[in-house]
DNA sequence: TGGCATAGACGACCTATGTCGTTTAGACAT
DNA sequence: ATGTCTAAACGACATAGGTCGTCTATGCCA
């Protein structure tokens, strides 16, 4: 039976389930989601078939745990903490999202079916607005609204704009992408109690280093 | 090799797919989707196993069929034409959304994992965001803008925010959340040229029929 | 009404999936 | 170092998934 993937003690567990999100990373610069097998995660992994199933429950929770756990580690990486509803912090999301998008779609796809990318789409959306609310959680919001309904709204608005916009052919760069979709989303934000230290937006620097 | 599902001709392929999506439907009332398999689907709409591959690639798209096809069926039978930004098509888009999403999941479900519902919450906001298209996308917005991007943050922002009030514990009543959710998204509407007839809400009627 | 195009039936085949029970070996504490 | 606990290996098995080629019969149009 899978166990949670946070914060796990024994290295062995670790060092396995690295080796499996390792092989399926490697595996999907060569072909798409859908015509890797567990059997061909496992080979690369080079770990018993039957023990990815000690790990996972499929090769969709795999993926799941994976984009979960990377874009929550970009997050972290770039120190992205939601202070309330400070512009800056949202941008910095929006960035995030935006390169992380990039990033993994560089990696081989031309995937157009099929569970793959809802899959992907719903744990980047879980993890943006785990980030919203963290900053959201305590302020006071109109009834009959709560700071999850605010958080999860702007987080699936963020995710649809950076979406649209990576989709959209001779797309804008990104440094004009994250005002113009920051426009859009503060209002939601600013449903939300008093806000942050900065009030207007002010297109704030925003050079992407990618991942 | 499957074909497309809209407008079909063909009385034949339409029985079939019917029958196909009959089935899982039933079926989804007794067990959970990852439960099923192509072979009790086929065995209760009386179709051959492999007459299934020639309609869907899998159970996945059946269901991104249905849901696709159950929640445009749905906009269809209200009349909802997003007409501009007007608030009222909005309010129509969202309360639709919450009766589509308590009819579904009324439904026998306490599906918490895996593939099934990602899904079927793409093919929803797909739906949701080509219905708001249709109303923005001949207005002027402002540089790098798109309707395109109004449209499909809108959308992704009405989901998330029905999907959140849905799964709240002792949720406030659909009458509430309509206004409230509103409220939230129609800054993002307003980003769309000028407004429709109505300008500001008012909170109008909102009858839950259900479907 | 008759002929044609083609959807669906059918059976066979192979691969992939998911599960079990047992055995092996590595991590960790004493 | 040594013993214990348990992750992982391994082999085996039953079921599900997906594909192919051929045959049948039904909808459609002339």
């Amino acid at each position: 039976m899978p166990i949670s993937d946070c914060e796990v003690r024994d290295p062995r567990i670790r060092r396995t389930r690295q080796a499996l999100q390792g092989a399926l990373r490697d595996l999907m610069l060569q072909k798409s989601f859908e015509e890797i097998s567990v059997q061909d995660i496992t080979d690369v992994a080079d770990v018993n078939r039957a023990t990815f199933y000690d790990h996972y429950t499929d090769k969709f929770s795999l993926l799941d745990a994976m984009v979960a756990g990377g874009f929550h580690k970009l997050l972290a990486e770039r120190n992205v903490l939601f202070d309330g509803t400070c512009p800056t912090a949202a941008s910095a999301i929006i960035l995030a999202t935006c390169d992380y998008l990039t990033a993994t779609h560089s990696a081989g796809d031309c995937t157009r079916n099929s569970a793959f990318e809802p899959l992907m789409e719903a744990g980047i959306v879980t993890a943006i607005c785990r980030t919203i609310l963290r900053g959201v959680e305590n302020k006071p919001v109109p009834q009959p609204l709560t700071p999850q309904i605010i958080a999860t709204t702007a987080g699936w608005a963020i995710y649809g704009a950076v979406k649209q916009w990576f989709y959209t052919p001779e797309r804008a760069p990104v440094s004009e992408a994250v005002p113009a979709i920051l426009q859009l989303v503060v209002p939601i934000l600013l449903t939300a109690g008093p806000t942050g230290p900065h009030d207007q937006v002010e297109t704030p620097l925003l050079a992407s280093h990618q991942a």
